[in-house]
DNA sequence: GAAGTTGTCTACCATTTGGTAAGTGACCAC
DNA sequence: GTGGTCACTTACCAAATGGTAGACAACTTC
């Protein structure tokens, strides 16, 4: 159904339509936000009518949906890769801090719908819940371990879990406050921050 | 304008109407957010109509307008007091993130309008971070000196106090990340975060 | 070349949105 | 007791929203 077109149908850069709704939606909800966006929007900006969304995708739930699905799995596979590359401890934590910068600069709108989903609530929440649970329960099971084996300080591992979450969001989607703090969004001040987050967390963390 | 009804005027609680609007408003604000909050839901929860608001406040970007004006104003004294309160270093910072979590278990939707009004940008964000400006420079100014003198790791005092925030803002205000850990955000619960969030700032920050 | 199928369009529609205009009753000044 | 203000109402409105129905052109299949 989605691959219809072909590798060299879309009218574009050879993307499949559904595709290209799915970028146009999900940059749109990651920055707009999903209640800004509105499907007639999105269809101007693709050079299309609000008819053709609704015929790739039921109704504008079903957009969500789906952006949240292939984000949640593009996510996944960002993360899940460093989390499983070698390295042990302290590394480890910040081979994936590494992926979720690498992210942000290369695909910031991820991020964006990362928090935008986590506002909206049930049931987009609890489908990118679902969709992350894997990636979570390996992030908070590595943390144990690494507690275990006392190279990292002792914490409860769901809510250090969060900690980390939320500053390293925070750190690279938090452009308004930014802002109020002086410091302008900037590709250089995105390499600061990473510097900058690396160092508080390994402070935070790492025993020794 | 506001006080006319006096003291004793309002229907309910002794609330003027202007005020009961912008008590009603913050919480919507606050969770369903700015777009997805309608005039017209808001006077029904108020038992009243759309149109009593909009003779109160010309237009919904001003109740905004106002309910910014009036967070940020509880916010910042709440803050300001234990900002400039007796005591040093780490003591100073614990006080501080102390009094944010009293606010989250008094007032969550204070906190959680801070949040939405980022995600909204300019000109509501541009508003609250004037206001709260005055906030944010004394904290920046006094991470610095600890850092000056030696009390606190060296770093960039705006991004630390970026990450300070995030980290503080999100333990409070992440509910769907929190039910993903698998962790119910009750009161309780959030004064475990709250002892979590100490420690884990505390091993980031002080040295020795 | 007739019969699908596919992707997009035009034409609507009911509902909701923020906002305007014009009233109405209660209270107050004089 | 009349004029005026105050708080709130009913009655509208134009625009935008998500969504439906049906036409239509292009292409494939036989």
């Amino acid at each position: 159904m989605t691959t219809t077109e072909g590798p060299s149908g879309g009218p574009a850069e050879g993307l499949t339509t559904s595709d290209r709704i799915l970028d146009a939606a999900l940059a749109s909800f990651a920055t707009r936000g999903y209640d800004a966006t509105s499907l007639d929007a999105l269809a101007k900006g693709l050079e299309l009518t609000k008819q053709s969304i609704l015929y790739w995708f039921p109704s504008k739930d079903a957009v969500l949906e789906a952006v949240i699905a292939r984000s949640a799995g593009e996510l996944s596979v960002a993360l899940e890769t460093a989390l499983s590359d070698a390295g042990a401890g302290w590394v480890r934590v910040e081979a994936v801090v590494r992926s979720v910068f690498r992210v942000a600069a290369r695909q910031p709108e991820l991020l964006g719908l990362l928090r935008e989903v986590g506002r909206l609530g049930p049931p987009a929440a609890t489908q990118m819940t679902l969709a992350l649970e894997p990636l979570v329960r390996r992030a908070s099971s590595f943390l144990e371990a690494e507690m275990d084996a006392g190279t990292m300080r002792r914490h409860d591992p769901r809510l250090l879990l969060l900690a980390i979450y939320s500053t390293v969001i925070g750190m690279v989607t938090e452009v308004e406050v930014l802002r109020a703090l002086g410091e302008e969004p900037t590709a250089r001040s995105l390499v600061r921050r990473r510097t900058d987050v690396l160092a508080l967390l390994r402070s935070a963390l790492v025993i020794e």
